[in-house]
DNA sequence: ATGGTTGCAAATGATTTGCAGAAGC
DNA sequence: GCTTCTGCAAATCATTTGCAACCAT
């Protein structure tokens, strides 16, 4: 994800308006590398903004997604959808004990997947989540 | 997930009951390497068995689950959790377009991650999906 | 016979939608 | 001032749960 101000630039670039919920929605993401939920975010949202609504935070992440701002990630944990703020090409560390979600963007050189494997799909790009325990199960 | 028949058997040894219905799920499945929804599969049943209820396909496949027949995966398309007969180590290749996801054990070698991105985990294995356009959608 | 299993209906949890009033532009 | 945006409440969708009747063993 790009910072508050180019996302306020995009959107005021699409006539979209900027509200004080979506600046302070823009600027807690931006920090954000936690992976956080809907939930996570309208928490902390609502510390500073006592009466925003959790529509207003799902509308406002459907448009970052929409956008390619946002990525969803599902394969994880119990509840609902976590989302990455980290667009770039990169893999995740998954602790499976604790449900902690890692960004990593090591140098795996690009895996390749052996022509015969293919099965006639033109593949663009892949992503591998390493599954284990953290620092903190590990004990 | 191994043969409808030594299902039953894991079943028998477990005190649980040989139903018609627990019966029928275990052969569709064993035959669908389609990643199918809970949806998918209640409808399938429900040609030959039209009474059985949604409870009863969600609750055999939470026990297949718990035996580590199946996997669930959740990284993909929009509606529901997709269901995995396939519970060795593999790969995936998703559509982008169509939702549609294959199975592939290519040998990739094992993908090492370097320990300086490895973040205090202990990492115990790793699943790549390669995203792309299948052949249907290419045209 | 008896204890696990089924199907129904209701409950839950996450997300979406409709709409009247509020507020960017 | 016009249109989009917000917050609320209701709706929807997937999944889970409680329970009385049922049926495998």
């Amino acid at each position: 994800m790009q910072s508050p101000e180019e996302i306020i630039a995009l959107y005021r670039k699409k006539g979209l308006r900027i509200t004080p919920q979506r600046q302070m929605i823009f600027s807690l993401l931006a920090e954000d590398h936690s992976h956080p939920t809907m939930e996570d975010i309208y928490q902390r949202l609502r510390t500073q903004m006592p009466d925003v609504s959790r529509s207003t935070v799902y509308k406002t992440l459907r448009e970052l997604i929409e956008m390619g701002e946002l990525l969803e990630v599902k394969d994880i944990g119990k509840k609902g959808i976590r989302y990455d703020v980290n667009t770039s090409v990169h893999h995740h560390l998954y602790c499976t004990q604790c449900h902690k979600l890692v960004d990593i963007e090591p140098d795996l050189g690009s895996i390749e997947l052996p022509d015969e494997d293919q099965k006639g799909f033109k593949i663009q790009r892949s992503q591998v989540t390493f599954f284990g325990l953290c620092s903190d199960c590990l004990d």
